[in-house]
DNA sequence: GACGATACGGACTAGCCACTCCGGTTGTCC
DNA sequence: GGACAACCGGAGTGGCTAGTCCGTATCGTC
């Protein structure tokens, strides 16, 4: 809904705007969320008020910012072929998930903040990711690979959660499978199942 | 070391510092460490000046907190009693930490920054806790109730993850309990022992 | 290539917040 | 109970940052 009814963007301005968005996701990222935004629209070759025209707010534009993170994650998350074989889609899911969110610092505490529900906006992109998971989800129940006691909420919580725990492994990478190993295996069925 | 070389506080001076003590740890919680500094010293019916003579910076305030309740779960785990049943001392520590890491908001990301390292004052304070953490880690995995390729690291920044996963779930008390039971079986040999 | 619309830049404003300073108060000790 | 030090309160200061405004530059079109 409320698409692009807007008159075209000026190319200079489109390309501001692109600027500005690519610059404020890596800035973000790399710095975390309290940069001014003078510093942002420095890093973006643009004044402030170019900044400020394109997202009225900076709330906006963090908006903007984790919007096209998550509609990211919801197309990636939507090529998993959930048919041929739930337990792996879902696993996938569950890796591209945790591996997209971590960005650095308190990233994750922006998506933490989506996850409990922050604007429409963020509401509607995230809906697309909950309702792939909860597919997904219930797929690997029925086949039999995970708990059934498990609900989407839980499962997201627990999403959340192993981000947060990535970010203070750093680059580790087998101390990070590990922590896979951990989510993993306690979402399986408790009597434990054949692999 | 340096422990209390000091004069000892006037009255009036130790039971203002105990009561800002107190409110900030509960107005921190409450509405987020963003709060004014101004909001907690009113809060504790003293002046800013007050709050300023005994923490002379927010971060050493924000220091004090949380060195408290680090203590307060560094006593409560040295109580578990390891060596009669290794396996439940180490799962009631981990719910022991996770339960009172989750203040409300972003307090466990401050608990987090402590993970990383923070100061000299909070590195100490952890530093008790990690290591009967690694001690109960150690005999659980002795006893084979824990997967033995699970060090330390792995386990706080799981504990970490699992406090922020708690607080997006609120009170759901049986979510939480799933919750857990996804952590702690996680942990377990993947082979499966018999409980 | 000229003209109107659109967009840009960045000095400027307003508000917020950590921290200081000092005249006044209260505890402590003889 | 008096005198001195320790402590208190809160108005004030400085610095920082989100957001505005308008003269100037650039784009698109005829």
């Amino acid at each position: 809904m409320s698409g692009t009814p807007e008159r075209p963007l000026r190319a200079d301005a489109a390309r501001n705007r692109a600027r500005l968005l690519d610059t404020a996701t890596e800035v973000f990222a790399t710095r975390g969320i309290g940069v001014p935004t003078e510093e942002i629209a420095r890093a973006a070759g643009v004044g402030v008020g170019t900044l400020f025209r394109h997202f009225p707010t900076k709330e906006a534009l963090l908006e903007a910012v984790l919007v096209r993170k998550l509609e990211t994650i919801a197309v990636r998350a939507a090529q998993l072929p959930a048919e041929t074989a739930p337990a792996e889609a879902f696993f996938d899911c569950l890796r591209l998930v945790v591996e997209q969110s971590a960005g650095k610092t308190e990233f994750a505490q922006a998506l933490a903040a989506a996850g409990v529900d922050a604007h429409a906006t963020l509401r509607e992109a995230t809906t697309a990711i909950r309702a792939r998971l909860s597919e997904l989800l219930a797929g690997a129940q029925r086949a039999g690979a995970v708990r059934p006691d498990l609900g989407p909420p839980e499962l997201i919580a627990l999403l959340i959660g192993t981000t947060t725990a990535m970010e203070h492994l750093g680059d580790d990478a087998s101390a990070r499978e590990r922590v896979f190993a951990v989510l993993f295996d306690g979402l399986r069925p408790p009597g434990g199942i054949r692999a």
